[in-house]
RNA sequence: GGGCGGGUAGCUCAGCGGUAGAGCGUCGGUCUUACACACCGAAUGUCGCAGGUUCGACCCCUGUCCCGCCCA
């Protein structure tokens, strides 16, 4: 049984992707070949370790994996590094809940139980995501897997903070921070998003202390009236100069505040000009409080409660305590008014609550001194940023950054290596806990409980990874990396700190360019949301799945009703299993530069489509090929006589030089696009439908066409292969003579085609393309002619060409004229493509020039075609209507056209200004649409 | 309020100083011995709006209106 005969006449991408891609974890393919002389180095940006696969993930996944293919198959020695990042609040929510369901709770258990619990969950299910990428066919060297919690990378970490403390660069203290009071823990700024909110704001008066006369504040957080310590007004604010520096009674409390002028906090033209400052609870009022010495009363504790300071309101819940509060000062008949009011409202990324600015002891990164090289990395192009255009966004952070706070309260990450003494409270920051105190003595220490920000952690992710802070082979070998490919929505979370970091720890840039992809949403471009309902699982449209599949999913995600009912109209039929590789080349066809991927499933389709095409096709090489047909290694010779050949290959050789270009332009869409034409319009439509004739009549002409089908294919399957892996190799695999040619045993190691870049070679393509472009647009008018005269496709028909007259102004080396036909072998191969595509006989008549040229005689019944280089008569075929018609419609667009250039070179700035290549193609474009027009016009009249 | 991105064929998107492109969809014709997930043919756009620069603008500049994102 031959191949093609094992081949069934439809793709199904569940039958070749698995089995590829354990085929080759298995032979170890993905791990770098250390004897090749280049590195390439790309680290994966570690998903959660609680995570799932989602598109995000697919996208970039697709992404990394042709830049990793391209590399290897290129000779390089390629790593691409996996791993998972611990996610301390995502995980330890995630266990929390689990031991919520069993009736229990983290606290019940105690720490150490607890973390033996997320471990044993992460045993169990924190690798899924790694082998959901498998099913992508994500080329990862999986020996050097790493997780941001493993032995060694705890090490670094603990490492980085000890260098950064010692350096000054890390340091406690107590500030302001964003607690988040349903994790019990403090977030960094970065993890708060501000909410534009409808709310309420209210007016409440401050009597003045001296007892007559009073000051109306405004707030939108009444609660907080008990930790004010100052009421501030603008220092040249008339209203209120006199009052600057005198007391005011507290509307509900017994004490005085005073009256502070501060031009910063203060817009007189706000309000009534007059703001209460509540340095403990809120940013601003704290830099206040700092400027003007104020007290820092906390009122709200870390479980959202009023402490003591409130007085009588102590224990109420905060947002009770803000109605509680404007009921008591209406009833001390303080209140002066309540209006809606729209306010940004800080709250938490993950949950949404809302986040409450506490007064808290914590460590924090001292981040200016590091910000300095990051910025400078960029500027100088040391590190590049893709899409050029977020370097100003990088920049702009980057210029304005906070200290970052780094601990966290939770029970799950890497432990902050501080310990304090139990007898005089002096902090010890080390690996272990000293033997005495150095400030008393004493011998007992207390360890600190936080543990660090996991993007502390996962900032150190390129160079811990391979071995730092040890110098190891490995690290020498493969950092700096050259790509970092990931969402742009952590450009400032990660990708500028991994640079701040990088370059801190190792003195270089942790990669070379930086690429930022968009974020991949629904077809209406709205964000994939689990309420939504619009979350598409990659790995359902690479497997497919039932409309009840989908729904059961998205009900259990929680989805809503509308989004059940979005869910199901969208997607009535569910998906068919479109293929791992069509959902790759879907993502990858998206734009770099955009940033909302809008993602189609009728594009998905259609690259699934393409599969199809691409195995259909190899189906009808692999059958029609001569039997010792093989791969041959290098490009087949071929001439004029077998003209499709010389073309395609001329094709390929550009194809294959754009592929090239494109991927190392990160235009991965560009090279999807480029390869996608290629054997679809050109090896597909005419080469393979050139190819049937000569294979089917002419054993010599045999021979050269499927070498050349076999190599154009062997080709085209390599440079396809980064972006479609699995089809490309499951049909690579079955080309005879592919791993010969190869010198290798899988597609995954071919070497990528580059051009050939021969001035000669360039010549001989100029004319192949030339003359098929001759062929196509005669086989192009013949098929309009039967389509419109509705002649079926059986009768043959009879044609006869006349060469134009060669323009004077043409200079145009690829110039086709009669001359170049004058060679018999052209000449016939052009004849027989025609006859093989359209059942028509093409009867050259003699060339001649000027009054030379042969009387033509057009009968009524033929049709005329007009071509750029020639015109064809069809022969005994005239449906006068029809016909009428069709020159019609021609002799309009000629026309148009005509009118555009005539007006064009009557213009005499643009004759004079123009470049003269530009002035010469337009007048070349003049005589030709002048001798078309004249021509249909004849034709039109001679009809009547 | 500041910054960034986008507004191109019915839909999803490329393009970019020299006569507007793709995929899907639409219309008509084909089960032609690789593929109907296909083949052949056809139709389709004041390139958001208004100015300017230029011999020439969808492309560059200015203004303006919508949409989205980020920062405050």
């Amino acid at each position: 049984m031959s191949e093609a005969e094992a081949l069934s006449s439809r793709y199904d991408p569940a039958e070749v992707e698995g089995k590829w891609y354990a085929w080759w974890e298995k032979q170890l393919y993905f791990a770098p070949r250390l004897t090749a002389n280049a590195t390439y180095t790309i680290m994966i940006p570690p998903p959660n370790v609680t995570g799932s696969l989602h598109m995000g993930h697919a996208c970039r996944t697709a992404f990394e994996d042709v830049l990793t293919r391209h590399a290897r198959m290129s000779g390089k020695a390629t790593l691409w590094l996996p791993g998972t990042d611990h996610a301390g609040i995502a995980t330890q929510l995630v266990v929390s809940r689990q031991l919520e369901a069993e009736g229990t709770s983290r606290e019940a258990i105690g720490r150490n139980a607890f973390e033996a619990r997320v471990w044993e969950w992460k045993a169990q299910s924190g690798d899924r995501i790694l082998t959901q990428l498998r099913e992508l066919g994500a080329s990862c060297d999986w020996s050097r897997q790493r997780f941001t919690l493993d032995a060694d990378y705890a090490a670094a970490v603990e490492e980085a903070f000890l260098r950064l403390y010692r350096e000054g660069l890390i340091y406690r203290g107590e500030r302001l921070v964003n607690w988040s009071i349903s994790t019990q823990t403090a977030v960094s700024d970065l993890e708060v998003e501000n909410h534009e909110e409808q709310g309420e704001i209210w007016d409440f008066a401050y009597p003045l202390a001296t007892g007559s006369g009073e000051i109306v504040v405004s707030t939108t957080r009444p609660e907080t009236v008990f930790g004010d310590s100052a009421v501030a007004v603008h220092p040249d604010d008339p209203r209120y100069q006199a009052l600057i520096g005198t007391q005011l009674r507290h509307p509900l409390l017994d004490r005085e505040i005073p009256v502070i002028a501060d031009a910063i906090l203060v817009d007189p033209t706000f309000g009534s000009g007059a703001v209460k400052v509540t340095p403990a609870h809120d940013p601003r009022d704290f830099e206040t409080g700092k400027r003007h010495n104020l007290p820092m009363l906390t009122v709200i504790d870390r479980q959202g409660m009023l402490t003591e300071a409130a007085g009588r309101f102590a224990g109420l819940e905060r947002f009770a305590a803000r109605k509680a509060v404007v009921a008591a000062l209406d009833a001390a008949g303080l209140l002066r008014g309540a209006k809606p009011h729209k306010l940004s409202v800080p709250r938490a990324q993950r949950g949404g609550e809302v986040i409450e600015p506490l007064l808290s002891t914590q460590w924090f990164v001292c981040m200016q001194p590091l910000a300095e090289p990051a910025i400078a990395a960029v500027r100088s192009g040391e590190v590049k940023i893709f899409p050029e255009d977020w370097s100003k966004t990088y920049f702009h952070w980057l210029e304005n950054i906070q200290d970052w706070c780094i601990s966290r309260q939770l029970w799950w990450g890497h432990r902050i290596p501080a310990w304090y003494c139990e007898s005089c409270g002096e902090v010890h920051v080390a690996s272990e806990a000293p033997r005495a105190c150095s400030a008393c003595g004493h011998d007992i220490f207390r360890a600190d409980e936080d543990v660090l920000d996991t993007w502390f952690s996962s900032s150190l992710w390129p160079f811990a990874t391979l071995g730092w802070p040890k110098e190891t082979e490995t690290l020498k070998r493969f950092y700096p990396g050259d790509d970092l490919e990931t969402g742009y929505d952590i450009l400032f979370f990660w990708v500028a700190r991994m640079i701040m970091m990088g370059l801190h720890f190792t003195g270089t840039p942790p990669f070379k360019r930086v690429l930022l992809s968009g974020l991949v949403t629904d077809e209406r471009g709205e964000k994939m949301s689990k309420v939504k309902g619009n979350v598409i699982d990659p790995l359902d449209v690479a497997r497919g799945a039932t409309l009840e599949d989908l729904v059961a999913k998205a009900q259990a995600a929680g989805a809503s009703a509308a989004g059940l009912r979005y869910l199901k109209e969208t997607y009535p039929e569910g998906f068919v299993a479109y293929g791992a590789d069509a959902l790759r080349m879907t993502l990858l066809s998206y734009s770099p530069q955009t940033r909302r991927i809008a993602l189609s499933l009728k594009r998905i389709e259609g690259y699934r489509n393409f599969s199809n095409k691409l195995w259909n096709a190899t189906r009808l090489v692999l059958s029609s090929l001569p039997q010792d047909a093989r791969v041959p290694k290098t490009a087949p010779l071929a001439d004029v006589s077998t003209l499709p050949c010389v073309w395609i290959l001329a094709r390929l050789d550009e194809t294959t030089r754009n592929v090239g270009r494109f991927i190392e332009g990160y235009r991965l869409d560009e090279a999807a696009q480029a390869i996608y034409h290629f054997l679809w319009d050109e090896y597909c439509d005419w080469f393979l439908e050139l190819m049937k004739g000569p294979l089917r009549r002419s054993p010599a002409e045999a021979h050269t066409y499927g070498a050349c089908a076999l190599y154009v294919l062997d080709q085209s399957l390599r440079l396809l292969h980064p972006m479609m892996p699995f089809i490309t190799e499951e049909l690579w695999q079955r080309l005879p003579g592919a791993k010969d040619a190869a010198g290798e045993e899988t597609l995954l190691y071919a070497a990528f085609p580059r051009g050939d870049d021969r001035a000669e070679a360039r010549q001989h393509d100029r004319f192949a393309t030339a003359a098929m472009s001759v062929m196509q647009e005669i086989v192009g008018g013949i098929r309009t002619v039967r389509t419109q005269h509705q002649l079926p496709r059986h009768q043959v028909l009879e044609a006869e060409l006349f060469w134009r007259e060669p323009s004077a102004a043409r200079s145009a080396p690829s110039a086709i004229d009669a001359a170049a036909f004058e060679s018999s072998e052209l000449l016939n191969a052009l004849r027989a493509s025609v006859r093989d595509l359209t059942n028509t006989t093409l009867r050259p008549q003699p060339v001649g020039t000027g009054s030379d040229l042969p009387p033509r005689k057009l009968g009524p019944r033929d049709a005329l075609l007009a071509l750029t280089h020639c015109d064809v008569h069809v022969l005994d075929v005239v449906d006068l209507a029809a016909e009428k018609l069709r020159l019609g419609r021609e002799l309009e667009k000629a026309m148009k056209d005509l009118a555009l250039a005539q007006k064009k070179l009557s213009n005499a700035a643009f004759v004079d200004k123009a470049p003269a290549e530009v002035v010469a193609t337009e007048r070349e474009r003049e005589a030709s649409l002048e001798r078309t027009t004249t021509l249909l016009k004849q034709r039109l009249g001679s009809l009547g």
